[in-house]
Order: C-alpha cells, then structure tokens, then sequence
DNA sequence: CAGTCAATCTCGCTC
DNA sequence: GAGCGAGGTTGACTG
C-alpha cells in the first residue's frame, strides 16, 4: 500500500477504487470534484452542484469545503459511517450519524482530482493561553493577582446551576465566587457569574462574585455593578502582545 | 492557466511555483506534507512534525487538519495574508491576521502533494430548521404555537440587557419575552430568559418569560421554574425524526 | 448516555 | 470596529 495516490480526471471505476482503497486502509480522502449536497439532521440543508473540496478522514470526519470561509459549508463529525455507490455515471457518497441520527449525501458529478494519503503523525498540539491555564495560575500559583488576602478554596465546583471556575474567600472571610474568561468578557459572563452568585447567596450573607477576564464591555460592565458584582482585569498567559516596532513579546 | 493542478512529491521549486500560481490565481491550494506549525495570537501553540492536510482558501481562510476530528489543529480565518519563503530545503509559509494580531507559521520539511484548484461555484447553502427560521414562524404565521391568544409585537428586540427574540402580549394583556433554542434549552438559556425579563419587570408589572424549545434539562427547568419562568416545547421546522422502521420523515 | 461549559470558537448582523 | 447571540456549533470532561 503506497502512503499516497493521487489521479486527476479518474473516470468511475478509478474513483470508487481509491475511495474503497483509503477507507480500507484508514487513510485521508481527497477529492476536489462538482457536487451536490444534501443533509438531514438536526436542520435540513442543501446545496446545488459546484466546485467543493471534500474531506473524509479515517475516525470518520467528513467535510465538504467551499472555496471561502474557515468552516466547512456541511460535514459530519467523528464516528460516522461512509457508504457509497455509483448511479448514472454519478458518485453518491453518503455518510450516516447515529446519535442525533444525521445524514449527509453527496452526489459527484465529475471529479478533478481524488487522492489517498496514509498520515503518520505522533505529535498532539500544545496549546497555552486557555482559561484552564488561567484558572491553576489564579488557583495553584497566584491567587492574590484577584486581591490581597485571596485564598481559593474550590476550582471547577460543580453546584445545582452549574460549576463554578473558582470559590475562596477574601481577607476578610467573606465567601467569593469567581468566573472567569479568557477573552473580553460579555453579557453572558455576566448571567452566569449572576446565577452562581445567586445560587449561593441564598446561604451565605456578604457573598462576593468577581467576574475576571483581560477587559469587559461596556454593558456588561453596567450589568455587573447593577447586580452588584466585580469585576478584576487578569489576562490569560501566553497572549500576545504586540510592541511598537511590530515585533512580538509575549507576557509573563 | 489550467483549472488545477498536481505535482505529487515536488521538488522545493516546483511547490512554491504551485503556491506562487494558486495565491495569484485565486485558487485553493492543497497540500498534503509533514510539517511543524507555530500559532502566535489570542493565545499560542506548537506542534511538532507530522503528515497533515493543509488548505488555503483565496479568501485568505487557512486550514491545517490532522488525521481526525472535524476542526483543523490550527488555522487562520478568512481576511488572512499569505507569506512564504524557504530556507534550507525547507518551505515555510505564513498567514498574517491584523485584528487581532495573529500568526500561524508552517514549516514544510516533505511535500508529498501539492495541488491547486479553481473552484467555479455559483451556489450557497439553503438552510431550514434555524432558529431564525423557528422564530418567523411563531412571529408571523402561527404565535399561537404558543398559547391561545398570544400577540407577538416585536422580533429580535434591543434592550440594553442584549437583544429579546420575541416580546408579546398574552390574551390578558401582559406582556412576555420569549427566548427560542433550536435545540434542547440549557441553564444558559434560562439565564438568558431571566436577563431580559429582570430588566423588563422593572417597568412591567406581571411580566411573563417563556422558554421556548423542544426540550431542556432537568436542571435548566428547575432553575427556570425558581425564577417564576414558564417552558413551551415547540420544535424548529425541518428537523430530521426518525420513524420505527428506520426510515426518515419530516415533521412538518 | 446526558449535562455543562470553553473555544485561537466562527459567522452574521446591527449600531 | 465593537457588541451581541446563534451554531447542524465542536470538543472535553464529569456524573
């Protein structure tokens, strides 16, 4: 088995056989071909014939890619069943989801190019700059960049409403929930810390919820000291940040 | 200039001669290599050398896929600018992002194909089972989905608190928010609910908040019932059920 | 499995 | 460009 094949203008037989070849062989399909896409699921769509680039990978991936736009226009996620057949001089390449039960059919008219290409690849991303990151820096290494005296108690505590990212309590003892985000907070940050603080203060006097994110709207700022909270400016590490002369530093 | 083109394990001159002619000619470019890709940006990544598919879209959008999952490993959304150059046998390409300031760098070191394709595609998705789509109807063809006699006044509402789906009035006169979810109703949405309709009772007497859904959680209808806030199950058009006998229909 | 929430979310729309 | 919210969100993790 060749680690990649690749044919331009295969004719029908060709097709089928590199599609039957490189699922076999757990490998990532290419075609770049004229389709047509139908899907049924959750919502319904279609999609009249036109260029696309089709994607099916061996966990089960499928996607179809229009020529713009960082997302694909229809796919199907891991684990998901590929079937195919000819009809007509057309390839019909479907794939099926069980659970929420979802098809996704594509109908090839005339394909330009459909490779196989066998990847070997051990390595995983390393990502830094999340708000899990944020949160065991605040947590486990510097709780007072939220105050003077803070001490956390309970890091992604789940209660009858949700989890709370961080629980402590101020110098003075008082109870604090803490939210936080990685990016500008917003409106929503805001409701959540709300239903947090809500939940717990039905049994706790002088709580205190702090929602902590590098900036915050304006109107969620509103909301936030209307119902009482506050806000603490912290930014997640490994942010970016862009000095004068367009080079790049990073923050500690 | 040809519709596409393939070179499969291309020399380093051959690559960026593909690459020089995609960029210029607004074509999808695919490449399927080993390479090493650095994120710098709203947050930051490495990862190490593996086989992966990379794609750049003429929008500027730039996908790296590894063997599995639906979302690229990294990637650069559309607006980017494309850079490359090589060094040492090596092809490094670069996407640019001005806002937020953002860098993805990829370094080839084993081209096994390199394609473009211009894409002719004169057609877009047709979506239905939107949201959007669930709140016209209730809006403009049948409100009494939600209850007899319910009056919608406005759509897509701006309050300072965020932006109401639908506010009405019920046959007696009092006024109500609706919230839609297209899919099962979380504790987000009750929050949502609760945003609106905290900020509306200030000047309505018996106000009224409705969750509407096909579904919601256990926890999301206690706290939703806690606050006084009703749920009405109404599902979105176009949504796939499944019959006994495995086969699929519509619901209307 | 369902539930909960983050995400380099992306995307579209409005102000 | 900022703000807001939907998405066929996906993905990870927990009970």
């Amino acid at each position: 088995m060749d680690k990649f094949k690749v044919i331009e203008t295969p004719d029908i037989n060709e097709t089928t056989e590199i599609l039957r070849n490189g699922l076999k062989n757990k490998a990532v399909l290419i075609i770049t071909a004229c389709c047509r896409v139908i899907y049924e699921g959750r919502a319904k769509s279609t999609l009249e014939y036109g260029d696309r680039v089709i994607i099916i990978k061996p966990d089960g991936s499928f996607l179809v890619h229009k020529g713009e736009k960082r997302n694909p226009v229809n796919w199907q996620p891991p684990g998901c069943k590929v079937k195919f057949y000819t009809e007509n001089e057309l390839l019909v390449i479907k794939s099926l989801r069980s659970n929420p039960k979802e098809i996704l059919e594509v109908e090839i008219s005339n394909t330009h190019v459909i490779m196989y290409f066998i990847l070997e690849d051990d390595n995983e991303l390393n990502l830094t700059g999340s708000e899990e990151e944020m949160s065991n820096y605040i947590f486990h290494e510097n709780p007072e960049v939220i105050e003077e005296g803070f001490q956390p108690i309970a890091q992604e505590k789940p209660i009858s409403n949700g989890i709370i990212d961080i629980m402590g309590k101020d110098k003075e003892g008082n109870i604090v929930v803490l939210e936080l985000k990685r990016g500008r907070a917003t409106l929503d940050a805001v409701s959540q810390l709300k239903r947090y603080f809500d939940n717990l203060s039905k049994e706790n006097d002088d709580l205190r919820g702090i929602l902590v994110a590098p900036s915050i709207t304006k109107s969620a700022f509103k909301l936030l000291e209307n119902y009482g909270l506050e806000f603490r400016e912290v930014h997640p590490h490994g942010k970016l940040k862009v000095s004068k002369n367009n080079n790049f530093n990073f923050q500690p």
